[in-house]
DNA sequence: ATTATAATTTAACAACGTTAGAAAATAGAT
DNA sequence: ATCTATTTTCTAACGTTGTTAAATTATAAT
C-alpha cells in the first residue's frame, strides 16, 4: 500500500515547487514581485495551498535564505579545495563568495535582507555561521603554515568576511567602477593587503 | 499680506513633521511599521494629504535617505577634521562612519535598502558618493604626507568603504562577539591594516 | 456503495498605497 | 458683513497584499 508514500513524495514535491517558484519569480522580476499569489499561480494551485506547506510567506524566504547560505558555504568549500597554497587557497574562497553573489544575486539579496523587510537581520548572521566557518577554517590553515600567530582569530573571519560582503554590497549590480574582472580584481588585491598586513606583524 | 508666506512656513513645517513621524515609526518599530495611514494619525491629519506633501511613500523614504547620506558626510568630515596625522584622520572618519550607523540604525538602514524593497540599489550608490568624497579626500591626503603612490584610488576609496560597511553589517544590531568596544577596535585595526599594507608598496 | 478523511477551492477579512470627489474652511471683492 | 472663488481637508472607495474559515471536491477504507 504505498499510496501514502507516493503521496509524501507529491508534497514534497510540491513544496520545492513553491520554493523554486518565489525563487525564479524573485530572480526575473525581485522579490517585490514575490506574492502568494503569484507563486500560487505558478505552481498552479489555489493561493491557500501553500499554507500547506509554510507557515506563511515569510517561512518560505527562510527556507531559500537558508538554502542560500548552505549552497555558499559547499560553493566556497570546493572553491578552496583545489589550492595547495593557504594564501591562494583564501583567494578563490574570496573569489567564489564575489561570483556567488552575481550568479545568484536572488539569493544573496534574501540572504542579507535586502527587498524582504520581514526577515530578521538576526538569521542573517545565524546563517552566515556555517560559510564563516569555511573561512576560518582556511585562514587558520593560513596561519599556522605562514607560521602567523592570530590572536584573534573570529575577529580576523569576521573582517575577512566583512571585507568581502562590503565589496559585493559597493559593487553590486556590476557596478563599481569597471568590468566585472576590474572588480574581481579589486576583492583579490584587498583580500591579499589584508593578509599581509596580518603576516606582518 | 504676509498670509500666503504664513502659509508656505506652515505647509515647510507640515513636510518635514511627515519625514519626522517616519523616522520616529521606524527607528521604535522598524520600516515594516511605516504606513502612510501611521504617519498621517501621527500629523494629526487624514492619509490623503501626505500626497499634497510627497508624491508617494517611496518619495519619503528618498528623501530620508538622502538625508541620511547628507548626514553621514557631514559627520564623517567633522570627525576627520580635528587629526592631524592623516592615518589617525583616516581612522577617525571610519569610527565615525560606524556610530552613524549605530547612532542612527534607522538611517543607516534606509540608505542600504533593508527594510524598504521599494527603493532601488542605485539610489544607495549615487548617495554615497558625497561621504566617499569625503572618504577620497582624506586618503588622497594620506597618501601625499606619507609619500604612498596611489594608482587606483578610486579602488583605494571603495575597499574602505566596502569594509566599513561590511563591519557594520556584520556587526549590525550590536552582535560581533564582544561589546561595542571590542566591535570598534576592530573597525580601527582593519582600517589601520589596509593602510598599512598600501603603505608598504 | 457508503462513510470518513484528506485535499483543494471559493469567499472573505483586515491592512496596505493610492485616487476621486465631496465637504469644509479660508481668501479677496463688493 | 456677504457672497464668490479658491484652497485645504476629509470621506469613501479601488485594487492589491497576506492570511483564514468554511464549503466543496476528491480519495481511501469499510
Amino acid at each position: 500500500m504505498g499510496t501514502t508514500e507516493r503521496r509524501e513524495r507529491q508534497k514534497l514535491e510540491t513544496r520545492r515547487g513553491i520554493l523554486a517558484a518565489a525563487r525564479k519569480i524573485a530572480r526575473e522580476e525581485g522579490w517585490a514581485a514575490v506574492t502568494i499569489r503569484r507563486v500560487a499561480e505558478m505552481i498552479e494551485y489555489s493561493p491557500p495551498i501553500i499554507y500547506e506547506y509554510f507557515a506563511g510567506k515569510d517561512a518560505i524566504l527562510g527556507d531559500l535564505q537558508c538554502l542560500g547560505f548552505d549552497l555558499l558555504a559547499d560553493t566556497m568549500r570546493a572553491a578552496g579545495e583545489g589550492a595547495a597554497d593557504p594564501t591562494v587557497r583564501i583567494s578563490r574562497m574570496g573569489l567564489a563568495y564575489w561570483r556567488f553573489a552575481h550568479e545568484s544575486p536572488e539569493l544573496y539579496q534574501l540572504m542579507h535582507g535586502w527587498g524582504s523587510a520581514a526577515l530578521p537581520m538576526e538569521d542573517t548572521l545565524v546563517g552566515a555561521r556555517k560559510p564563516a566557518a569555511a573561512v576560518r577554517e582556511a585562514l587558520e590553515n593560513w596561519a599556522r603554515l605562514k607560521g602567523v600567530p592570530l590572536h584573534d582569530p573570529q575577529g580576523a573571519v569576521e573582517t575577512l568576511w566583512a571585507l568581502l560582503h562590503g565589496l559585493v554590497t559597493v559593487g553590486a549590480l556590476g557596478r563599481l567602477g569597471g568590468g566585472p574582472e576590474r572588480a574581481e580584481g579589486l576583492v583579490a588585491q584587498a583580500l591579499q593587503d589584508l593578509l599581509f598586513a596580518w603576516a606582518a606583524k
